[in-house]
RNA sequence: UGGGGAGUCGUCCAGCGGUAGGACACAUGACUCUGGAUCAUGGAACCGGGGUUCGAGUCCCUGCUCCCCAGCCA
């Protein structure tokens, strides 16, 4: 448990005072929870998940692994990794895969180190590599002392590979990148022997030498291994070990013109790090093959073992790298932390919090169909998790002015609000109340609908926690539009309670207008309108096509209450009877900005659109 | 039409020869100073066809469907 839990309990939302944008890409630093001592959180709002003690979950993967165990398998040992490539940032696709890494070896009392695949320098980048290392940490998860790097090795890959020329397993191919593809045939016809395959070991070793050098352009030549290019299997046609690429490493820098495939890379680095379980998604399940050949040419005394699933999709978004980078390129959101982003970051801005995530991840399963889990499970987390924790604050969105006729001009009262029913420990906050208020546009109607039982000419509402009120009629602007309600209120019900026990049937938030702090508010829907919008068959080839373009809807003008006055970005809340929202990073002294995290459930508009 | 995987409520996951279960979603009701939350109830599935067995989602045969592999990406 957190130390902050000790500081529940006092009034008024927790503020926190301004700091240096601590994360990648100058997005804020969400990992600092509010603190002051004059006005202590009322919930607890921490920085990462390490609290958090799912129950053990079991799946087939684990059911191997406790097997291994069991069989005496590794010593004993299990330790596993994470190996992204950095060249991108992490989406919740990831978090499935290193919750399974991290996960597993905790639950076995083993060790999972973090690894960056990073055979590819014309794709990677250092922004990645802390974004990456920031997103794992903000769901909780501690690589201790092993961070890795596939580039740590690219020195013994090569020895290795010498190795292989010398036991004439592998061959410096001079073959075109067009004469690899088609010399390795297809799906249903075998390849054909490249014409170099049998180049004999010492001009191997001198011409791989060369290739180190740099004295042979990208694409002259390539290493491959030498198997069978007639296996059913196309990952054994002769794959490519090392090609020629003349670009600078993120890491290495200039040293090296030759890097190491993903096939050659990864089952080594496995061994290396003393890997006992490589776990990864299905996709690689067809390379297992050559993964295992590789460490039997080696004969290492390390064996990992891999084993696949399948990886998470989800409704009404996409996960592919590709496509996420092209929205972020394309302009079509504002960037990789954007909150409509499947991506961590973009969860973490628009305040899921890290809780929710892992939560959603012991939902989901493991498993090795293919599965797009819906995304409503997704929201279900966030909204279970936030209901326990989040402040409830009042906000009016779409402001309409009310007006209580038969109260005290100038006069204030202080209301005393919950700050969370669902946790008494949170305490109360003082809120002022006054003769002219901003109500919902959406909780007043001239003429109510069947089953209405907000305001309405004639009728009775609670306003939260302050008096029981009766509209006696509307002004009107020019337009018709309805300017402004008036009520007269009954101060027999201070705080809410009507002396005589009746009934109100509803209940609506409120904010003196005197004392609004106004804000902007951003309203998120799914990036997409369809569900599974990296269906070409559904989208008809074109994803772009099926964006939504309700996906952001901008509220200006906003009413909050004025405890709000001094919300630092991350902090999150619940308007009541609206939503979970978060501070954006957007936000500056004076100019608040907030985010739909989910709403809360709606029956009331789910009954009115049924009809 | 090569090879590798996979098919269980609308969705996701269990079930490993013995009454098909959970979660989300959906519906109905109760309660409520959030039409929130909570609680209760309900509908809802074994890809098809054969076979083995007292008994099959589970084993066998067969068919069908879906996903992945022809990057010098990972």
């Amino acid at each position: 448990m957190d130390a902050r839990d000790a500081e529940r309990g006092a009034p008024g939302p927790p503020h926190r005072p301004p700091r240096d944008a601590g994360g990648p890409k100058g997005s804020p630093d969400f990992a600092e929870p509010p603190d002051s001592a004059a006005t202590a959180d009322p919930a607890k709002q921490p920085d990462s998940a390490e609290s958090i003690d799912p129950a053990a979950p079991t799946d087939f993967i684990r059911t191997i692994v406790a097997a291994d165990l069991r069989e005496g398998k590794n010593g004993g040992r299990v330790h596993t990794r994470f190996p992204p490539e950095p060249n991108g940032y992490l989406h919740i696709g990831h978090a499935k895969a290193f919750s399974l890494n991290f996960g597993v070896a905790e639950e076995f009392g083993g060790q999972c180190n973090l690894r960056f695949d990073d055979t590819n320098p014309v794709k990677e980048d250092v922004e990645y590599v802390e974004s990456i290392q920031a997103d794992i940490r903000w769901l909780g998860y501690d690589w201790g002392d092993r961070l890795f790097h596939a580039s740590d090795y690219y020195e013994q890959l090569y020895a290795w590979a010498q190795t292989l020329i010398g036991q004439s397993k592998a061959y410096v191919c001079d073959l075109s990148p067009d004469d690899v593809r088609s010399y390795r045939g297809t799906l249903t016809e075998p390849g054909k022997n490249s014409p170099f395959r049998d180049r004999s070991v010492e001009e191997n070793l001198d011409l791989f030498r060369r290739m180190r050098s740099g004295e042979f352009d990208e694409g002259a030549s390539t290493l491959r291994a030498k198997i069978d290019m007639s296996s059913p299997n196309m990952n054994l046609r002769d794959p490519i070990m090392y090609r020629i690429i003349k670009a600078s490493h993120h890491r290495t820098g200039d040293t090296w013109c030759i890097y190491p495939s993903y096939d050659w890379a990864h089952g080594q680095s496995d061994a290396l790090e003393g890997i006992t379980h490589s776990l990864c998604s299905q996709e690689y399940e067809i390379h297992r093959p050559l993964y295992d050949w590789f460490l039997d040419q080696l004969a290492l005394p390390q064996r990992p073992r891999q084993i696949e699933f399948a990886r998470l999709n989800l409704s009404y978004t996409v996960m592919s790298k590709r496509l996420l980078l092209q929205l972020v390129k394309d302009g079509l959101v504002t960037g990789w932390d954007d909150p409509r982003m499947p991506t961590l970051c973009g969860m973490r801005r628009r305040g899921y919090t890290p809780e929710a995530i892992r939560a959603f991840m012991g939902k989901i399963g493991m498993a090795k169909r293919d599965s797009t889990v819906d995304l409503a499970l997704l929201e279900h987390c966030v909204r279970e998790d936030l209901n326990k924790r989040a402040p409830r604050v009042m906000g009016v969105l779409r402001p309409l002015k009310l007006v209580l006729d038969n109260y005290p001009e100038g006069q204030v009262d202080e209301m005393e609000l919950v700050n969370n029913p669902e946790d008494p420990s949170a305490g109360t906050r003082q809120v002022p109340f006054s003769r002219v208020l901003y109500i919902e546009r959406d909780d007043f109607r001239e003429e109510p609908p069947k089953g209405y039982f907000r305001l309405y000419p004639g009728n009775e509402v609670r306003l939260r926690g302050a008096f029981i009120v009766r509209c006696t009629g509307v002004v009107k602007d020019a337009t018709g539009e309805v300017a402004e309600v008036h009520c007269t209120y009954d101060p027999a019900t201070r705080g809410g309670n009507a002396p005589d026990g009746r009934k109100v049937k509803s209940t609506i938030h409120w904010v003196s207008m005197a004392h609004a702090v106004e804000a902007e508010v951003r309203l998120y829907e799914t990036l997409f309108s369809v569900p599974n919008p990296g269906d070409d068959e559904a989208t008809g080839g074109d994803w772009k096509s099926v964006l939504n373009p309700n996906s952001l809807a901008v509220v200006t003008d906003c009413k909050l209450e004025p405890s709000l006055r001094d919300v630092q970005p991350g902090w999150y809340c619940q308007f009541e009877r609206l939503a979970y929202f978060s501070v954006d990073s957007d936000s500056a002294p004076g100019r608040l900005v907030f985010n739909r995290t989910v709403t809360l459930r709606d029956s009331w508009a789910r009954a009115e659109k049924k009809g």
